[in-house]
Order: structure tokens, then sequence, then C-alpha cells
DNA sequence: CCTATACATTACAGTAAGGTCTGGTTGGAC
DNA sequence: GTCCAACCAGACCTTACTGTAATGTATAGG
């Protein structure tokens, strides 16, 4: 549950894009030299964003990377989804079954339901702040995350509860 | 920024360990069986655990894992960093500072307060939780989690703002 | 004592992720 | 048409994580 490398140097090239004006763009080495990566690394980085359709590219001499979309509408959580993947993807209980083929709590797993929040929590964060806010300092940004921070997700955890048939309890 | 396998069977053998009475321990072969894996990993699992000082262990042949406090004392989120680390320790920036040796954003750095937040949050959540709460089922669960998951995180980011010296905006 | 049981420790193999390197393709400039 | 900058793609290497194996050490019971 660690913040990996992907994520952090993907994101910070994506904020030296959010800064481009309109019709402007960026090539891999001028990314490169801005936030001290190596030029494959970048590449890669850049791959990945464009096959995730955050940002487009344009080939040949005159070329370089643009966002996809207006940095406004790009949101850090959309971003990380591509970059590191989600911290609890529904595949996950099927993976780490242990040597069973079903997990020993799969009836009824309050672990379950633990990941789930602290996952809705993440989205809850990560989804309200965009490219753009990552523009302005440190003081500005904390003003949005006292925002953001306080997130009602009682109304999805309970829609999610619905769901769930339950064992009776022993 | 995903969860673990090492956080997951973990914490699923410590609720096994929840249930004891007090007096009763486990043994390897015992949490093996009942999690359905495999007994090096079990024992591997639990010496980390001992190491980080949430199990004590009882050698000899009527030994066994007891945990080293109450289950309602101990949090998920401290299990959590004896485990899988923490999503965004201190040294993060200084390990990932690029091809450089400081980190081009050192001085002003969005993206290092939008961590510490989400860090901040996966606390609020992470350290309400524990041992005792995941014995209850999904449904007494959730109910938990609604109080938790609505953490204010906003006196702590205002006193981190306060230690952060800032250069002028340009 | 001696033995069976159970924890302790170290080393090792398989797998996935992170980064690097190389050759290929595209497209504008001259 | 030729050249070159820049993107594209895949293979490759290094590192960390995950799970396994084997050996050592401590305690209870006969």
């Amino acid at each position: 549950m660690k913040l990996s490398a992907q994520e952090e140097y993907g994101l910070r090239c994506l904020i030296h894009m959010a800064r481009l004006q309109e019709g402007e763009s960026l090539s891999i080495p001028e990314i490169s030299k801005a936030e001290g990566l190596s030029i494959p690394n970048v590449a890669k980085l850049m791959r990945l964003l464009r096959l995730g359709g955050i940002v487009t590219s344009v080939r040949g001499q005159a070329g370089g990377y643009t966002l996809a979309q207006p940095a406004e509408q790009i949101s850090v959580g959309s971003v990380m989804d591509v970059l590191g993947g989600r911290f609890f993807s529904p595949k996950f209980c099927d993976r780490h079954s242990g040597l069973g083929k079903v997990c020993t709590h799969a009836t009824d797993c309050a672990l379950r339901v633990l990941w789930t929040t602290v996952q809705e929590v993440l989205d809850g964060v990560l989804r309200k702040v965009t490219l753009k806010d990552l523009l302005c300092g440190e003081h500005d940004m904390s003003r949005l995350l006292e925002q953001a921070s306080s997130v009602q997700i009682q109304p999805l955890l309970r829609a999610k509860m619905h769901d769930c048939v339950l064992p009776p309890q022993v």
C-alpha cells in the first residue's frame, strides 16, 4: 500500500503539461530536462498515459505531447488508475484466496467492507483534485484539500450493503 | 498504491487470533489450516508481526501466538504499517528525486501536500478500526465505517502548513 | 534424558514491477 | 528526395515482492 514511483513521476510530468498554452506541446526531451528524469523513462511514462487516454501525441519533427482534455477536467484519481492501478480491485479477492479455490471468508468478510470503504475514501479525495489544482502552490492546495478530505461516503456504502446477502450471524 | 498480499493475509491471521479467549493461543499449523495458507507462509507473516510488536510468541511444545494487546486496542492502521509500510513516508521525496540530487519541486510541491493529506485520510479511517471491529459481520462493519470515514483532518493540515516556509508566488 | 511438537532463522526460486536500451516508423524542414 | 528530430514498440536488465525450503532452537511430557 505504498505510493509508487510511476504514480509520482507520471503526475509530475503531467503538471508541466498542464501549464501549456493552447496549441503548445512538450517533447520527451523537454519533459526529461524539466523533471530530471531519463529520456527512456519519460517515454515509457508518456506511452502509458497515452494508452490510458490522458494525453495525446503528435509524431514528427514538430511533434510532442498535449493533454487530451483541459487540465481542470483531468482528475488525479483517473491518472492514478492508469499509472498504478486501483487500491482494491474486484479481482483482489479472487487472486488471494490462499491455497483453496475460494477464500475462507467468502460469504461474510469484514475486511472486504473495510477495503471497499478505503477505496471510496481515496476516490473521494483524488477525484476532486484536478491537474489544474496542482499548479498552485502548497498553500492554495491545502485549502482545496480541506474540502475534498471531508468526504461523505455513507450513501455509497449503504447502496453497497444492500447488494450483500448476509448469512445469519453465529 | 495497491493493497498487498501480505497486508491481506496478515490481517486475516490476526482476525483468528482476536477470537481467542484469555490464556488461549494459536499455533502456526492451526492458523494455516484455518486460513488455507501454507505453513511456511504463515510462519513468515507471524514472524513479521512479532517483530512489529503486534503479537507475542511462546516456543516449545505447548507454544503458539497471542496478541500482544487486547484486540480492541490494536488498530488496523498499526498492523498495516508493520505488514506493508506507509503510503507516503517522509523518505519518499528523498528516494524519488529523479536523476538530480534534489527534486525539482523541492521548495514548493503541491503533490507533497496531496500525498500527505491522503496519508492523513487513510490514518483517519484505519486507526479508528480495531481488530475487534473486524470480528463482526459485514453489516455491523459498515455502521462503524460510516463514522470513521467522515474524518476531519483540517486541524492536522493547518499545523503542517505552518511549518512550511513558502517562497513568494510568481 | 529423550522425543515430539512448535517457533526461529536464513537462504533460495518464481514472479512482477520499474527502468533501460535498441531498432523501427512517422512526418516536417530544407 | 533527403535528412533529422521525435515518437513507437518490444526486448532486456535490475530490483523488489511473494512464497518455499531446510535447518536450528526451545519447551513440555513421558
